[in-house]
RNA sequence: GGUCCUAUGGUCAAGCGGCUAAGACGCAACCCUCUCAAGGUUGAAUCGCGGGUUCGAUUCCCGCUAGGAUCACCA
């Protein structure tokens, strides 16, 4: 037996497994021509971001689209980051938003015959892989302590050379098979770096799906594949798992382009086919005239949740990230009428090649769009939804009659274009809480909002007039007609125009008289229309508010 | 700083050698109107700079500039 077997078998002896071994344990995806296998690869560190829902959204796309499979790989390597219960929180808001994958980590089951697929349970697989590597001389143990490259790393900066672990800068690269052997003996901690044979100043063409042919030097650096606590770095897994999960196209943000060159070469080196890479342009932010990263820790649209906690319907927000990964998407929705990203004809050649800045006015747009299209009934089973999380005080109001609320959404709403009042679920309190006879005196308990050049006695007897004559039965156009006789009895113009033409002869116009009425039943100089409201609130509630701002009044 | 990516209105962007340079959001005005939300009409606003190539560049090439990303036993 050679060294570098010896030496594998030192640091691996329990392995006795080889890769043919796993190539057969896994063998290739049994799908039609062309069919994509893709995959969302999150870590369990917190909350879904929104440039992951983003990426995720596109990887399914491309799976679903071709026919091909779409699973979910967690990547709980980094136990000091890790935040316990994250993981089945990313599927639970994935969920929300439509994302459904086909196998994968579940939270608590793996659903697939490519697993484990959670990192932290596959330390056998990328053991063999290393093994594999380590008798090839292609990875080697590595005792420099963190004191040691920090060091070396300052030296280099002096040096004004490149930093990192290559060359004659990478001591343990040169270390004897029979002295590392020597040193794991003695119970001294490493990692294993894989034994780069690249050359810096040498260019290789590389292919990305979306932005074509990209030049970058070669990797030389001899990055480590294996922690000192036995779980395998991103580069090392993302090789193994993607190569034995079969994986045809890679969607992940464009931070990964600089770490192209370090995959491609581990797949050359194991003699592997790499996937298709599409480096998706990153989703950023404005901060002080600049661009930049959504940044999850500086801002709240960067997680997810931020969303949710809003009340934006998840298919508006989908609709929205779309938008921004191919614009014609909008076109399209346009004719369609319907936000279903499902149904539209995705393109990866398509997208933009540089970061969109989130545009929180263009969500809202596409957001009243989608609201406005909801029915009454399923806004409010929505928004309830979303109430008893995030607001108590209009749960209170939904639960005081479930059927009540639903007719205060359906104003103006079943008609061609409906109402577009409402961006997300967080803005229904405020316009409809004056429907609620408690909330109304609240909101009237103040001076009312009048015209001040409106005589009080004007308004009064108008109140009196509508209390009397007003006629529940009649439809929109009739009612209003019969309110401008009202009005007219009271002294207004039935038109602006005439009032305008015959100044002295009036105290104002419908508009005045309707603005009255208006306030008088919701406080407000803004509603919608006056008729529904009557419809909802009914003669009896009607009566009594009049009555109350008469009261008032006087 | 090295390397890579990117560059059309405020934002998202179409364009792929010849166009009065689409469209959407936002903004403004007007119309409609019982107010608002809408809807309709109109408008303001864009090819970063400098060299080439070409009869002709927003489009192709090269610089520059600007922005971004990345340089860990994090992903």
């Amino acid at each position: 037996m050679d060294a570098y077997k010896q030496l594998a078998a030192a640091i691996f002896p329990d392995v006795d497994e080889t890769i043919e071994d796993l190539e057969l344990r896994y063998p290739p995806r049994n799908l039609k021509e062309g069919a994509q296998v893709t995959r969302f690869a999150p870590s369990p560190t917190g909350f879904l971001h929104t440039g992951s829902l983003f990426t995720a959204m596109v990887a399914k796309k491309v799976a679903k689209d071709s026919g091909g499979i779409f699973f979910l790989r967690l990547e709980d390597t980094d136990t000091k980051r890790e935040v316990s219960g994250s993981g089945e929180q990313l599927i639970a808001q994935l969920a929300e938003f439509g994302i459904m994958i086909d196998e994968g980590y579940l939270g608590n089951r793996d659903v697939g015959n490519y697993g484990p697929y959670r990192q932290s349970k596959r330390a056998s697989i990328y053991k063999v892989v290393i093994k594999s590597l380590i008798e090839r001389n292609l990875a080697y143990p590595c005792f420099c302590s963190s004191e040691e490259l920090d060091a070396i790393r300052k030296s280099q900066e002096e040096e004004k050379v490149v930093p990192g672990y290559y060359g004659h800068y990478a001591v343990c690269r040169n270390l004897s098979p029979e002295e590392a052997m020597h040193r794991i003996k003695e119970g001294q901690t490493y990692v294993l770096r894989f034994r780069s044979s690249g050359d810096h100043l040498k260019k290789t063409e590389i292919s990305d799906l979306i932005r074509g042919e990209i030049s970058i030097a070669e990797n030389d650096l001899d990055i480590v594949i294996l922690k000192s606590d036995g779980l395998p770095t991103y580069h090392f897994a993302h090789v193994v798992d993607d190569h034995f999960m079969h994986t045809t196209i890679v969607t992940r943000g464009e931070e990964w382009i600089s770490s192209l060159p370090i995959h491609i070469e581990m797949f050359k080196a194991l003699g592997w086919k790499a996937p298709g890479y599409a480096h998706l342009p990153l989703i950023m932010k404005l901060e002080n005239g600049n661009k930049r990263k959504l940044s999850k820790r500086k801002d709240s649209e960067a997680a997810v949740s931020f969303f949710m906690e809003d009340g934006y319907p998840p298919r508006a927000v989908m609709a929205y990230l779309m938008s921004i990964a191919n614009s014609n998407f909008e076109e399209w929705t346009e004719q369609n009428h319907i936000f279903d990203i499902d149904t539209f004809a995705f393109s990866l050649t398509k997208m933009s090649l540089d970061g969109a800045l989130f545009d929180l006015d263009k969500l809202n747009f596409f957001s009243k769009e989608v609201i406005a299209r909801m029915s009454a009934h399923r806004l409010a089973s929505q928004s309830k939804k979303w109430a008893i999380n995030n607001a108590p005080e209009l749960l209170d109001l939904i639960n005081r009659n479930h059927e009540y609320y639903e007719r205060i959404l359906n104003i103006e709403r079943e008609k061609d274009n409906p109402r577009k009042d409402f961006a997300k679920y967080s803005d229904i309190y405020r316009q409809i809480r004056f429907f609620y006879h408690d909330h109304y005196l609240d909101l009237v308990s103040g001076p009312l909002p009048f015209n001040e050049k409106m005589a009080k006695s004007t308004i009064i007897s108008l109140l009196r007039d509508f209390i009397i004559h007003n006629d529940y039965s009649l439809d929109n156009d009739s009612w209003f007609a019969d309110f401008k006789q009202t009005a007219l009895t009271s002294g207004f113009a039935a038109s602006n125009k005439e009032y305008k033409s015959n100044l002295e002869k009036y105290v104002g116009h419908i508009g005045d008289a309707a603005e009255i009425l208006r306030i008088s039943l919701t406080g407000s100089k803004n509603s919608p229309n006056l008729w529904a409201i009557l419809q909802v609130l009914g003669q009896k509630e009607v009566d009594e508010r009049l009555q109350y701002v008469i009261e008032k009044l006087s």
